[in-house]
DNA sequence: AGAGTAATTCAACGATGGATGAAATGATGC
DNA sequence: GCATCATTTCATCCATCGTTGAATTACTCT
C-alpha cells in the first residue's frame, strides 16, 4: 500500500459519490505503463519540471497544470505523488538541500581538522562553507542553478524566509559559526550572526543569477561568470567578518553601540 | 476626461452588449461619494493595501480582490485607477522608489562636495548611499518596511530582478560607483560592480526583515534592530570593497585571476 | 438649472485554479 | 491463472481569478 491508499484512508467517506454522469469512453494511454527502463521516472519528471518553473516564477507564479504539462504527465499524477502543490514545492526544495548540507558539514569539518600551514583562517572557513555550493552552481548544470534561484526567493520572502530556511539550513550555519568562533575567541555572537546575515544576502542573490549585474554594468560583468565570483566573494565576506567581529576594527560611525 | 474615458477609447466596440439579464436592484452606497475631506483618498487606500499584501505574499500570491477587500473598496475601482494588476504593482513600486532615489543622489552629492576632515572615504560613500534607506526603514513606519520587503523580492527574482530594478535604481547606483571610483583611481570597474552586487544582496535581505536571523540566533538578534544594523552594515560592506577593489589587497585563493 | 464629467458600485463573463473519485491497466505474488 | 497492488489517465467539481460594461451618484462649469 502506497501513497494513494494512505490518501484514501485519510479522506474516508468525505463526499457523496457525485458522478452519475457520462459513460467512460475507453481510449488508449491509460493505466499503469509498461516498465520500460531507461526513461526518467515520472516522479522525477515532475520534480524537474517543477524546479524549472518555480525558479522562474516562484511558488505562486506557477500552476500545477503548467508543471505537469511540461513534464508530459497528467495533473492528477502530481497530486498522487506530492498530495498538494505545497508538498511538491517542499519536495523540490528538499531534494538538493540534503546534498549540499551534507557536503558543507563535511567541508567545514575537514578544513578545521586539517587547515593549511599557519592554521585556520576566517577566509578558510568561509571558503569551506561556500565551496560546495559554488561547485554545484558552477558545474552542476541547470538543475542546480534553478534550485539556487529558488533558495534566493525563499530566503528573501518573509512568509518562508523564517521557517522554511531554518528547518533545512540552520545546522550547517551553526557549524560555520562554531568554526569561526574557534579562531576569533573574542568575537561576540551577535556580531557573528549579523555578519552571517550579510553573507547570506550576498550569497543567495549572487547564485540566483538574476541578470541584474549584467545590465547594471552594461555587459562588463556576467551573472554566470564563475571565475569572477570565485575570486571575489570569499575575500569580500571574510573582510567584512574581520571588520565587524574583531573588536579592534570596530569603529562606531555615529550610532550608539549596543 | 480621465482614466475611464481613455480606457473606453482604447477598447472601442470590443464586445457585443451581453447583458440582457436581470434588472438592477438600486441600493445604497453607489456612485460618486460626498467630498468628505480628512479621509484617505481611495486611490491611496488601494495602494496601501496592495503594499501590505505584496510585501507579505509577492505579486502572484495576491489577488486584486484581496487588495480591494482590505481597502474596503470595490474590485472594479482598482482597475479604474491602475488598469491591470501589474499596473497596480508598478504603482506601488514607483511611489517610494522616486523618493529614496532622490534622497540618495542628494546624500552622495553632498558627501562628495563636503566630506569630513581627511577627505572622502569608502565607508563615507557607502554610508551616504545607505543612510536614506536606513532612515526610512528605521523610522518610516510599516509602509516603508513593506516596500523594502517588496524590493527584496523583486531583486531576487529572475523575472523582474533584471528589468524592473534596472529601470528605477540604476542611475543612483552609477552615481555611487562614480563616487567610489573617484577615491580609488586604481580600482577596476569589474571589481566595483561585483562588490556592489554583494552589497545589494546584503542590503535587500537585511531590510526585508524576514525574521530569519531571529530564529537562527535563538532570539539573540532581532531583524528589526536598527542600531545593530546601523553600526555593522556600512563597515562590513566598506571592508569588502576595500579588500576586493584595492589591488594590493587582492590575493587569488586558488582560482584563476580574470 | 441643466449638461457633462469623475468616481464608485453592481453584476457578470469566460478562463483557470487546486483538487479528487473512479476507471483503466500493467506488474507482482501466490 | 487469478487476486491484489501500484501507477496513470479521465472527467469533473467548485471556487476564484482578472477584467469589464453599465448603472449610479456627486461634483463642476456654464
Amino acid at each position: 500500500m502506497t501513497r494513494k491508499a494512505l490518501k484514501r484512508e485519510r479522506a474516508t467517506a468525505r463526499r457523496k459519490p457525485i458522478r452519475p454522469k457520462g459513460t467512460r469512453t475507453p481510449k488508449r494511454n491509460r493505466g499503469r505503463p509498461a516498465k520500460e527502463d531507461g526513461t526518467e521516472l515520472m516522479r522525477d519528471r515532475i520534480l524537474n519540471a517543477a524546479e524549472e518553473l518555480f525558479a522562474e516564477h516562484g511558488f505562486d507564479g506557477v500552476t500545477v497544470r503548467q508543471v505537469t504539462r511540461r513534464a508530459n504527465v497528467d495533473v492528477a499524477l502530481a497530486h498522487y505523488y506530492f498530495d498538494t502543490k505545497r508538498g511538491l514545492f517542499d519536495a523540490v526544495f528538499l531534494r538538493r538541500a540534503a546534498i549540499i548540507n551534507e557536503e558543507r558539514i563535511k567541508a567545514i569539518d575537514e578544513y578545521q581538522a586539517n587547515p593549511g600551514p599557519g592554521g585556520a583562517t576566517i577566509e578558510g572557513f568561509i571558503q569551506a562553507f561556500l565551496d560546495p555550493v559554488m561547485e554545484r552552481w558552477a558545474t552542476g548544470g541547470k538543475g542546480w542553478k534553478d534550485y539556487l534561484a529558488i533558495v534566493a526567493q525563499v530566503n528573501n520572502t518573509p512568509k518562508w524566509g523564517g521557517e522554511t530556511m531554518a528547518r533545512y539550513f540552520d545546522p550547517v550555519i551553526h557549524r560555520l559559526i562554531d568554526g569561526l568562533r574557534s579562531i576569533m575567541p573574542g568575537a561576540r555572537d551577535i556580531d557573528l550572526y549579523w555578519s552571517y546575515q550579510f553573507l547570506s544576502g550576498a550569497l543567495t542573490l549572487t547564485f540566483a543569477e538574476t541578470g541584474r549585474i549584467d545590465r547594471l554594468s552594461s555587459g562588463l560583468c556576467r551573472s554566470s561568470d564563475e571565475a569572477a565570483v570565485r575570486s571575489r566573494m570569499a575575500p569580500y565576506i571574510a573582510a567584512g567578518f574581520r571588520c565587524v567581529c574583531l573588536a579592534k576594527n570596530r569603529k562606531p560611525p555615529g550610532g550608539k553601540q549596543p
